[in-house]
DNA sequence: AGGTACTGTGGGAGCGCTCCCACAAGTGAT
DNA sequence: ATCACTTGTGGGAGCGCTCCCACAGTACCT
């Protein structure tokens, strides 16, 4: 009869079907043995891997996809060209934390670069498609639409670095107000005392706790807090170099500098060199990040560390555990959705 | 009666049915329409297409995979650890002329590393599920068991770098040959007459056509090989420098050195200097890449440049090919399926 | 007029799973 | 002995598509 054309009759990859069949039970059974179902005997469970194993039975994914209404697929979403991606270790980190999580799974995960306005469309198409089961979103601007697009098609999703205090997504973050914080008590434990801070981008909200964790430690501290001494920054390094030129204008007995990242650092140490300052003499130097910028900067460079790898691996358990919990409504104790993770100051030369 | 539960009865994704019943149309119809069959007439077309944007229809990828035994997805697989493909721009390079290629298609690209023994097997099970319509294959050694393993499972595949001169699989390539004659020719021009060579791992195949270049570019210009002049190397730094080391020793009176990668002419460098050569007035240098460590070296370094992205780019464009040739035997003009792009010489000031 | 094409269309069958209902068999209380 | 559970099992129905056969309609030959 064959009324399906060629389309591997026999001799193709073997079906559920045919292991029941080889292994002398029913195709519930073996479903229920391949999806690892407690409510099989030893015995039985025996036969049918003996079977799978036989035939060398591998699951169709598809066939599973259809019927059950999953992809047991994830993606981490970059809203970045590729050539960010590559460039900064912050994503090579982070993927190799998701990597070390997943490897415990039976999960895919596709990395998928949403820079340009074309492939933004093309991710639209994909997530509408559900062909994902969750969603990792990573460095996120304030006006991103996407959440909003994930939420709208009920697609969990865990965001690195929530956009507000308000985020309603499931965030996982780094401290990055205890981070500020930590990098001015160490330059006031240094005796510094008038500590400038150069700002990321304030659309960020990491950025934003950033200042505030510096105006709080000052305050805590006792001192009083000059406005003068906070000039607004971009994370770039030119970014850097100005507001340092606009700060030494205004305040030339400055004695620090706190910078949002270490890009950020480089700018402000460049400004710095031209000025005649010398580093950490007349001009301690605290930047963020501790990336590899950090160690081969000149001298090296005091900087925050972000636990970068356990936040993937932290936002791939919370994404995980919200796709379970959408399946079969086994509510699972949920952690609260809002995790921040420690920082930690690494100290060097430049303070 | 829902007996299937709450999956989505009503209110859920449209499916092909209901776009059928909106347009007053089979189902048939709709499936022709959506994937472009010509058998359908402008007017019917028109109907379908607005009750598809009615009901903001997505056909469901996993019915689809099922039905029609496809996945629309290929993967791009890299047999090394993360971090080496971060640290190299080759991959993103070739990355990004997959993308590129991609972009006109409905194919989804999946980035899988198998570095460790346990994301290859990963991989194996996921390609024996087939996952996959094709495989992108780059970086492969001269005894990976992966193309093998591909061949056997019948999965189109297209590597980057034949294995041998007697690759089986369908490959992409730059000229290596070429190359290296190139950057010796280049050498000759500029009155060098005893021009080394410090080879990359020889296992590699690419690294043996470099020799063939070298000495050949010599015997077309009348000059004897000498084959102490000729030095294993491996890649690295560190055999970069070791190389140099025995060359000096052997031939003192070398004035030029050409190096089967940048990383490699860097640690040759390293070794020149420790020895009091200038570069390029005791010893001309060029190296093979044209990676940022040539740019960035002192002095800036003479490199073959491959074209990667070009690579990336036809890669992707033979192995949709041999997909589409798989399906319905619409054989179409293949190109011959060892592809070979020439490379250029980017001369800077080492040479 | 009858034949032979081709075009456009509808819908049955089937892809290989999961989910769940039905039911047999065993266990222990009444 | 009866009832009430529990445990293990088989298999029907259905997921949403693609493929293909069947057939109506039209066009162009003999």
């Amino acid at each position: 009869m064959a009324s399906h054309g060629a389309r591997g009759r026999s001799g193709g990859r073997p079906t559920l079907e045919e292991v029941a069949a080889r292994a002398g039970v029913g195709r519930g059974t073996v479903s229920r043995v391949i999806n690892g179902s407690p409510r099989v005997s030893d015995a039985t469970r025996a036969a049918v891997e003996a079977a799978v194993a036989e035939l060398g039975y591998v699951p169709n994914t598809a066939a599973r996809a259809l019927a059950a209404n999953r992809t047991d697929a994830i993606a981490l979403v970059v809203p970045e060209p590729e050539t960010r991606f590559f460039a900064e270790p912050y994503f090579s980190d982070m993927l190799k934390g998701v990597g070390a999580g997943l490897a415990d799974t039976e999960m895919q995960l596709l990395l998928i670069f949403a820079g340009s306005d074309r492939e933004r469309r093309r991710l639209a198409q994909y997530l509408a498609a559900h062909r994902v089961d969750g969603v990792l979103l990573v460095s996120v601007h304030a006006d991103d639409p996407l959440p909003d697009l994930l939420a709208q098609l009920e697609i969990p999703a865990v965001i690195s670095g929530p956009r507000s205090a308000a985020e309603t997504l499931t965030s996982v973050d780094s401290d990055n107000y205890g981070g500020a914080r930590s990098a001015v008590e160490h330059l006031l434990s240094r005796g510094r005392t008038r500590i400038a801070h150069i700002t990321g981008r304030l659309d960020v909200y990491g950025a934003q706790r950033r200042v505030d964790g510096y105006r709080e430690a000052l305050r805590d501290a006792g001192h009083e807090v000059d406005e003068r001494l906070i000039e607004p920054g971009d994370f770039t390094e030119e970014g850097g170099a100005r507001a340092m030129r606009n700060l030494l204008a205004r305040r030339p007995d400055l004695d620090a500098v706190f910078a949002a990242s270490d890009v950020t650092a480089a700018g402000a140490r460049q400004a710095l060199r031209e000025e005649g300052r010398r580093i950490p003499d007349d001009v301690a130097l605290v930047g963020y990040d501790d990336s590899a910028i950090a160690r081969h900067l000149d001298p090296p460079l005091t900087s925050v560390r972000q636990p970068i790898e356990d936040m993937g691996r932290r936002m791939l358990d919370l994404l995980l555990a919200e796709i379970a919990d959408r399946r079969p409504a086994v509510s699972r104790g949920l952690e609260r959705s809002q995790v921040v993770l420690p920082t930690e100051l690494v100290t060097r030369a430049s303070s």
